[in-house]
DNA sequence: GGCATGTTTCGCTGATGATCGAACTATGCG
DNA sequence: CGCATAGTTCGATCATCAGCGAAACATGCC
């Protein structure tokens, strides 16, 4: 005799290893097909195509089929709301499990996390944009956006802060894997790495390692030094 | 090699049925014993002390002995947060095998959802609000309360709307499980049902039902009347 | 048509983890 | 001190479900 909708069915879903591995994937906005996913997740076709089927069932994410593919999307907003909510409830625990950080060295200096920049240089920046006050720490772990924030990232990146709509927290700290401090994350985080790769200054590189092309290398390091 | 925190050990951790009905009933803000949530779950005391042993280490509840009580309440506002939004997820799947609503006529009439008022009463109190325009229906399926709706809810129900603090969602539509239409969640929700409480309107009856007291009938019927 | 690629279905296996009975520890009461 | 109540630990059982191999199905390309 339960009141309520069942929250355990849902989170059961997103709590499989492989489904969330796939969910996150899906963060980044765009459509993947099933293989990608189950490559993503580590994962046989078949097994895949199962989670699949079920997140599908669940409302999750939607399918579609376009010619032998099978295009997988999150559903709505909704969707990608809880998921922010886990991982910031999940960012937060200490893992002493995990290894200090990946081993490739491409892979420490810049990789793409989820939809945003991660590794060195992405940390760099982090502190770039604090030190020149165009983010400004507030209350409760958080960033904001100041108003010479917006005229920078407007001008400098190309970023229209307030094109990036009204998703509640614009942007938020992201703990770095292996710098184990934080960078961009949010809305302002996925745009800042569409940024770089729509500017020429970075390439997909092997996996998720992103890589500086010469100029995007050159024009980073002007930027922050400049903050110094 | 996975980026990023582990979001399906978090989701795993809500996605066990007893675990999530711990979750759900801790939503009220309250710490309950170690056996209330076991009675509330449905299991036994041994089964509880370890779901609240792997809660606790997942950091989503704080334990506090107290004598030869152990009380637990939810971790901080982020936990809430990430309920709320898979209740939100999980609000929206039609649900097909469950029966059509509570056998009792009074849990029908009346009872507690959570920590606000359910049932037929609680889906004409929302009606009412909004022909009232104390609630203004917006974007994506939410609800705002005006400013008309401010001095009402102060002057006849003794909700100070500002005193709720600035919570995102002050109120929030919750589809009620037997009237199949929406009524009052949220802060504003919790403090109805409070309200209700402390003016001697409703009394808690056998169960999740509450029983409307004789005056608080009157006065729920009025204002219902009111509106029409 | 024939072939390669992407996806799904079927059947089985193996591991994980929830559950409970029983026994144990800790606290409060008289 | 006992006694009752609250909570925990241990061990064993049992159901669920992710995973994969094999084979089928679907689509696009030549």
């Amino acid at each position: 005799m339960r009141d309520g909708p069942d929250i355990a069915e849902i989170a059961s879903l997103i709590g499989d290893p492989a489904r969330s591995q796939m969910l996150m994937a899906l963060l980044d906005r765009r459509a993947w097909t099933a293989g990608e996913l189950a490559r993503e997740a580590g994962i046989t076709a078949q097994t895949a195509s199962a989670h699949l089927a079920k997140l599908e069932a669940g409302g999750l994410i939607v399918l579609e089929r376009q010619g032998r593919h099978r295009y997988a999307a999150l559903a709505d907003g909704g969707v990608s709301d809880a998921l922010e909510a886990l991982l910031r409830l999940a960012a937060r625990q200490p893992k002493p499990k995990r290894r200090p950080g990946p081993r490739d060295p491409a892979l420490r200096h810049a990789r793409s996390c989820y939809n945003h920049l991660a590794g060195e240089v992405a940390v760099q920046l982090a502190d770039h944009f604090l030190a020149l006050g165009w983010l400004k720490a507030v209350a409760d772990d958080g960033w904001r956006v100041t108003k010479p924030g917006e005229r920078g990232f407007g001008d400098v990146l190309g970023i229209d802060i307030g094109a990036l709509g009204e998703r509640k927290p614009l942007v938020r700290p992201c703990l770095d894997w292996s710098e184990r401090r934080p960078h961009l994350a949010g809305p302002l985080g996925t745009a800042l790495l569409e940024s770089l790769f729509s500017r020429g200054w970075v390439r997909r590189g092997e996996g998720r390692a992103v890589a500086f092309t010469r100029r995007g290398e050159e024009r980073v390091a002007a930027l922050v030094k400049d903050s110094t």
